[in-house]
RNA sequence: GAUCCCGUAGCUCAGUGGUAGAGCAUCUGACUUUUAAUCAGAGGGCCGAUGGUUCGAGACCAUCCGGGAUCACCA
């Protein structure tokens, strides 16, 4: 980036590296065996018996230096946290040599003994002392300041939101209080993982790149295969491929992975993003409603030691059982009018009643969907299951067992935003076909988002697969459920940016 | 795609028509338990880009680029 332009600060430092070399110091050292984290020393120090920590090895980076002549105290920080060292001339007659040299953002590794200074801090007296990395580009430097009230305030903090995504390993140091979102969302998806396999259920791996997509209405990314010389997509969703493995005789199968929709971007959308999908034969979207219940609050638990979490203010419950309602009586009571099998033109004058502005040319179930969206979606507040939709909104979904023209499915709100999807799978060939058909139909009246036909697909429907139960959970969103962050962008390391 | 806001030093920001500023960071000096260390000094800028208005533009106008927020699209 400043590759051909180096800033005076930038220029020093290469100065300083110079001169590191020549003194005979190695500033990229291979190796460094550290014996502490500064959290574990600030944890097992004890004022009465300081001798425990007599001989300990940190190693981190320089955040701050307060240099005092002939004695230097600076914090250095990993992965864990920060700690203070004190470095004194008489102890480190070489190393005080090129303490000059030291920048902050460098990489350095103390051996010493552990004590509590005048002024109460925990810190560590080098003993010896050596440099393990040496930085040639200055990090924002943000300054921690507690006031007499005991309230922390931060000084220059690096807060433009697009460098911090950019350049997120530099956010990850100067703002490390954002480590522990990641942390939570890694936590997150190792407990689903532990879950699922302590049920015995498998995780699998399919294609990414796909010679049809399926599974989900969503425009694709393209891309082309050079060998086979075809087009090849990026996955919009897992789930075609994973019914194959239930028709193939696995009873569950799971997986983590990528999805990738060729859409906007916003708080809620990243281009790629990550889903779980599972599949269980011989269950139905009942039994999955409770299976979910116990995923959810287990995932909570262990990542937040809590069965609730805070929300804007709003306290949500996460611990079971959650509240179960249809979709089209959740519709009656915000709209006070019956909605179910109306035509396109009632459905139009109720959306004009209800102030809900719709497209003229909208399907009875983008009216359906909108109406939804604004009348009962915000007040979703604790975790509710929206069961039961209408087929043609759901062309995988099994049939209803006792209500014609709606589907066996739920999608589960939490803080007003739609967290899972679930459905008793359609394992009717024969009803599969017409569905699937209807959706080509409809794409060749130009909805791109319709799913396109796979015979494949219906071709292992046509061999069998068992009763099924599948769900469908967006990570990101669980993540920022359960983190409390109100944008996908602080969910992921690297969100998708503009290029420059 | 629409609307509003933002773009000035490495970082955070001030500067509403008259010689580019502050704090931190950086550099020099002092200081052997400091902690936003302190004290004394110094360097650092194509004010996002281009065009215009003006005697004079960081500021006003236009266009563009980049970003943010809200909405729309999208599950």
């Amino acid at each position: 980036m400043s590759e051909f332009t180096r800033n005076d600060q930038e220029l020093r430092r290469f100065e300083e590296l110079e001169q590191l070399r020549a003194a005979g110091i190695n500033p990229y050292p291979p190796v460094f065996e550290k014996t502490h984290s500064s959290s574990s020393i600030l944890s097992t120090f004890s004022d009465d018996q300081p001798e425990i920590l007599n001989d300990v090895t940190v190693a981190g980076r320089i955040m701050a230096i307060r240099k005092m002549g002939k004695a230097t105290f600076c914090h250095i920080q990993d992965a864990e946290g920060k700690i203070q060292i004190y470095l004194k001339k008489d102890d480190l007659p070489i190393f005080y040599e090129y303490l000059h040299l030291l920048d902050i953002g460098d990489i350095i590794g103390i051996t010493g003994y552990v004590f509590r200074t005048r002024t109460g801090e925990v810190s560590v007296h080098a003993r010896s002392a050596m440099l393990l990395c040496k930085s040639l580009t200055p990090i924002p430097i943000a300054k921690e300041e507690t006031d007499e009230h005991g309230n922390k305030i931060i000084h220059d903090a690096f807060a433009d939101k697009e460098l911090r995504y950019r350049r997120r390993y530099v956010d990850l140091i100067v703002n490390p209080q954002i480590r522990d979102t990641f942390r939570k969302r890694s936590k997150i998806i190792s407990t689903m993982r532990r879950f699922f396999d302590d049920q015995g259920w498998m995780e699998v791996e399919t294609p990414i790149l796909q010679p049809l997509y399926g599974g989900a209405s969503a425009r694709p990314f393209v891309t082309h295969h050079n060998a086979l010389d075809i087009e090849l997509y990026l996955r919009i969703a897992l789930e075609l491929y994973l019914k194959r493995l239930i028709v193939g005789g696995f009873e569950g199968v799971y997986e983590i992975s990528k999805n990738f929709r060729n859409e906007g971007m916003d708080k809620t959308h990243n281009p790629e993003f990550s889903m779980l999908e599972i599949y269980i034969a011989y269950k139905d979207y009942i039994w999955m409603m409770e299976m979910t219940e116990q995923l959810i609050s287990t995932i909570s638990q262990e990542t937040n030691g809590s069965q609730t979490v805070e929300i804007n203010g709003k306290t949500i419950q996460l611990a079971p059982p959650y509240r179960r309602a249809s979709m089209f009586d959740l519709l009656s009571d915000a709209t006070g009018m019956n909605l179910r099998n109306l035509t396109r033109d009632e459905l139009h004058s109720a959306a004009r009643k209800l102030n809900v502005e719709v497209e003229s040319t909208a399907s009875q179930m983008k009216i359906l969907d909108e109406i939804f969206s604004e009348c009962v979606q915000p007040s979703l507040i604790q975790p509710t299951f929206v069961m039961d939709f209408p087929v043609e909104m759901s062309p995988l979904a099994k049939a209803h067992r006792t209500e014609p023209g709606l589907v066996e499915r739920f999608e589960l709100y939490v803080n007003g935003s739609e967290l899972t999807n679930c459905f008793t799978e359609l394992n009717d060939p024969i009803d599969q076909r017409k569905r699937l058909e209807e959706q080509a139909a409809s794409r060749a009246d130009g909805d791109d988002e319709a799913m396109t036909l796979d015979e494949d697909f219906l071709y292992a429907i046509e061999v069998g697969m068992p009763p099924t139960a599948g769900l469908g959970i967006g990570i990101d969103r669980l993540v920022m459920l359960l983190t409390g962050e109100e944008s996908i962008r602080d969910v992921l390391f690297f969100p998708q940016m503009k290029p420059l």
